[in-house]
DNA sequence: AATCCGATGAAAGTGATTTTCATTGGCATA
DNA sequence: TATGCCAATGAAAATCACTTTCATCGGATT
């Protein structure tokens, strides 16, 4: 899947008339074998470890278009940044963060994402995307 | 209800030691007669049009506090601004958010929150408090 | 009224982006 | 392969939304 990721970018790049460079190549390969959940300067300072030639600009820009590619989601924990995830065609999982240690656990649930319709539903509204956060203390932080 | 949060408010501000003053009573009228999801440049803007004398960082002060007393709670809907809406003793409700005219409405949902604790125990996450936004398009907005 | 110390507001500081701009470098074309 | 165009890059500057500082003000107690 991470050799489909680099399709899906590659044909977004075309498709949009935009170049392919060495530095989009390689923020995409680290991104890809990183933890879910990075943030842009955590990646970055990982980038820069072996490329210290990539600017920070150049990986905030990057990660905007992974976004833009849909490979990449925007998302904010309420830590103060932005932090961007992994997302597959059709994929989707919420979260658990743990608000001692930071970690984050991801669950799905689909009875839940169907009351979220039928609330929606009710109210004419109609639902393009949603966020559902538990935060809280993760078992291992409980002691 | 405007006469309970005034009350509660009162009584934090006594139990703290904190003091009384004129702009914390015109900041917290204004915020009880203002609709709700407000943030702080809305409500500092409303009240300069009264009040000239009051300057943003009291707001801002003046907002935390009402968080801190029980009286307001503190919401960021992605739009890069931090809201205060009002909430009642023990009461809680989630937010559908239309990403065309800003519009939020409230909803509350039993099964689904029931389904967050079962969540949370199966994993033996302790939940401190969350977050759920279903973001798209209200009635009026879909044309 | 005097005193103490929290409250206020204008201005400065912060931190995370976000934009600018001079320079570089894909890549389509000759 | 050489040329030209214009997108891409990166260092630095600018933004934005708070957040803190500090000199001064003003409730509350004595
Ligand atoms: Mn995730
Ligand atoms: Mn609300
Ligand atoms: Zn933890
Ligand atoms: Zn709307």
């Amino acid at each position: 899947m991470k050799r489909a990721k680099k399709k899906i970018f590659a044909d977004f790049i075309a498709q949009r008339g935009l170049k392919s460079t060495k530095q989009r190549d390689i923020i995409l390969d680290s991104f890809l074998s990183s933890d879910r959940h990075l943030s842009i300067e955590e990646l970055y300072l990982k980038l820069r470890a072996k490329h210290s030639n990539i600017g920070y600009a150049t990986v905030y820009r990057t990660l905007k278009l992974f976004a833009e590619a849909g490979i990449a989601r925007e998302m904010q924990f309420g830590d103060g940044q932005t932090r961007y995830e992994h997302v597959g065609e059709g994929e989707h999982h919420d979260h658990l963060v743990c608000t001692r240690c930071g970690n984050i656990e991801e669950f799905e649930n689909e009875t839940i994402e169907q009351l979220q319709s039928e609330i929606a539903a009710s109210r004419g509204f109609l639902i393009e995307r949603h966020r559902l956060e538990l935060y809280g203390l993760c078992v291992n932080c409980r002691k």
